[in-house]
DNA sequence: CGCAAGAATGAACATCGTTCACTACCTTTA
DNA sequence: TAAAGGTAGTGAACGATGTTCATTCTTGCG
């Protein structure tokens, strides 16, 4: 009941979250690669040590930041779940995270493709809750496509979500990674609707 | 036509030599993102200094590893272009890939994740030659396929083909960054047979 | 007021990529 | 053969990184 007691945690919880916001500060002007420890020490105005009294170490920083970074895209990503239509609703998602991964690319790397974030909730016996729930709206989707009988009907609806976000997250990162250079500007870009074409073909009604 | 010049140039083509085969050495014993210039040096009982007489920097070395990479791994992909069924040779590819990605992944991620080799190639005006061979011999079997009427002919190769790669290239890494956390085993093997199931429906001649 | 406990520090350590003044050797020439 | 010149290799040095820890500073309590 102490008052003390109370403002210290409070005092914790303040520094806890301006660390955070230094970070992120940090990331956005620099870039994922160029984070650094010290660089967040430096932007709020503490020293390098200070860190690793609220955090462990760089990687439960980094998780702190894929968990904000998940925090601040959700606005983005939720009026989707507001579309009624499945296929259109689909179709949605998948350009969301295309043009999320091509706009914000640090933030993409840290929430879906570095492994960091993954390895320190492994080691917590955390789950990640995040992808779960994306992963779940996607299921969602295809369940409904299936019950308003607009999606093949003989589709197993977890294993089709492994397959689009597989496709979409490819696309994604070998563009990002550069390793769709040979194609130009515009292919590049019919490229992309060429995925979401063949989306709608594997979740149409097929005949027996 | 001077001797000596003839035998500098193959001292120096060997030392080149000799630290690819050193990075190579612990790149393999320690993993990508392990790999350090100084711990070349030290394999192969050089200075550090040294490195930089015939490699540029260490995105240069590293290009070289890509490079290396592709040319050992490719008497692996080398024997699927035996294999006459476009379907079956297209499968046998995706299969490779994602397998050469599990087991390799050191591997995988130079060849096919790591922006570094390709801003390297970029800078230097060259072309991403082992990636657009690859490229070119999935599109021309997908072009085999429709010739033989056994893919829908309505199919834009190449399109298809950055679709396909996508779909691969995005289970690969989801698997690898470990975003298919909340999948069990036999769940994400199936996931990875779907892959291809759903590979085989986006070529398959369909009712127009 | 003085003391104990907690918070913050920043120097220190090991590692990294990279540079460069220097040495040691080899080749060419006088 | 001896001097000169050029080249390959060195390793110390610089700035940066993550991380630790003895020290200092601050703060609240008796």
């Amino acid at each position: 009941m102490s008052t003390t007691a109370n403002r210290r945690q409070r005092e914790r919880d303040n520094l806890t979250a301006l660390i955070l916001e230094g970070a992120r500060r940090v990331f956005e002007r620099e870039g994922h690669d160029k984070l650094s420890i010290r660089k967040v020490a430096k932007e709020i105005e503490y020293s390098p040590g200070t860190i690793y009294l609220y955090y462990k170490d760089k990687d439960a920083l980094t998780l702190a930041l894929h968990q904000d970074a998940f925090a601040r895209k959700s606005q983005l990503f939720a009026p989707l779940m507001g579309i009624t239509d499945p296929r259109a609703r689909l179709e949605a998602m998948g350009r969301a995270y295309i043009s999320h991964a091509l706009t914000s690319p640090s933030d993409f790397h840290l929430m879906f493709v570095d492994k960091c974030p993954m390895a320190r909730l492994r080691e917590q016996g955390l789950e990640w809750r995040n992808g779960n729930t994306a992963f779940q709206m996607l299921t969602a989707t295809i369940e409904q496509g299936i019950a308003t009988g607009q999606f093949d009907e003989r589709i197993e609806p977890e294993q089709l979500s492994v397959v689009l976000w597989s496709m979409v997250h490819g696309c994604a990162t070998l563009i990002l990674s550069e390793r769709l250079g040979m194609l130009d500007d515009t292919a590049r870009d019919s490229a992309i609707d060429s995925v979401f074409e063949q989306m709608n073909r594997l979740t149409e009604p097929r005949p027996v």
